[in-house]
DNA sequence: GCGTGTTTGAGATGTTATAACATATGCCCT
DNA sequence: AGGGCATATGTTATAACATCTCAAACACGC
């Protein structure tokens, strides 16, 4: 009963997309923090899939909607968005995906699928208790807690070659 | 009792050193690789603190010892240093450390200083079986279980300002 | 409307990493 | 010795990622 599987190739993404620009509008009201048309309108891209998008991506994608934007236009949405933790950078990636908590900063494990592109973002309580601990014990302050985890989504190992 | 505290600021950093080449050396006889000059070279840079070292930097650095260097030459040795696990690239920092560990492959937590940007390399089983476990609930099929953790060092943490 | 802080535009620049192709070097086989 | 092969290096160019700077436009409380 973790996060749910909003990964899944059949779940309704319309409804992950609408809920996810919800929040955020919310979140950036309650918060008086502008969520202008620039920043609302990458996010959207962001949340187009569940796949990592990188930041010249967006650029290309944005570019239609907006013809003078610039590597900073996007990077400056993106660090909004990721200050408002709406956005999680990746950092072996160096890519960016959608949040759908509403805590601004909080620990997470993030699964980085090598063939699909999907990352899939969870919260065990064992893997980060047992790190808090380590760190206690290593007397280091944590400023984030993202672990990053390379490898082959569920999905995708399902759908391996056979046998070679 | 987990790794030795090798980034103590006292400690005897020519052995750390001495004992980290004669094991790159050892280890590449016997897997039968070549060892060579630049690599044995950029190794050395690399060791020269246990500060994460960016490429760009090891090239400056490596330029004195041989002018004709270029990026290539550096990312070519650490590709190799990289494989034989003998260096760690540090995602978050797109920077490199030294490894002392022998088995080329192998998970880890790193604690990166933001502060002496030293970076401490542990391998807590009680994390790392935590995260194995969640793993496999996940079915998650991981390739490499580095985790990267930023804050600040307890000698860092030590010397800070007493209060504001 | 006015001042203040925030957001955006525009261009240049800085930083990190790889592609593509040529050359050299060592080693095995004949 | 000479040819073929694998590995390593040299060389040039370019791709990919990210930030700086300065000025103009805008939001919002007064
Ligand atoms: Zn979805
Ligand atoms: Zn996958
Ligand atoms: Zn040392
Ligand atoms: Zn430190």
């Amino acid at each position: 009963m973790n996060t749910p599987d909003t990964t899944a190739p059949s779940h309704d993404h319309q409804q992950c997309v609408k809920q996810a620009l919800a929040t955020a509008e919310h979140l950036c009201t309650q918060r008086g923090v502008q969520l202008t048309a620039i920043r609302h309108q990458v996010l959207e891209l962001i949340w187009e899939s569940h796949k990592a998008v990188k930041a010249y991506e967006l650029l290309e994608r944005f570019k239609p909607l907006k013809s003078a934007a610039k590597p900073t236009t996007i990077y400056r949405a993106l660090d909004f968005l990721i200050a408002q933790g709406l956005v999680h950078r990746v950092e072996s990636l160096n890519a960016f995906i959608g949040c759908r908590c509403s805590n601004r900063h909080h620990d997470q494990l993030l699964l980085i699928c090598k063939l699909c592109q999907e990352v899939e973002e969870r919260t065990p309580a064992g893997v980060l208790d047992a790190l808090t601990q380590e760190l206690e014990q290593a007397g280091f302050t944590a400023h984030n807690k993202a672990i990053e985890i390379r490898g082959i989504c569920h999905r995708c190992a399902g759908q391996a070659v056979p046998e070679k």
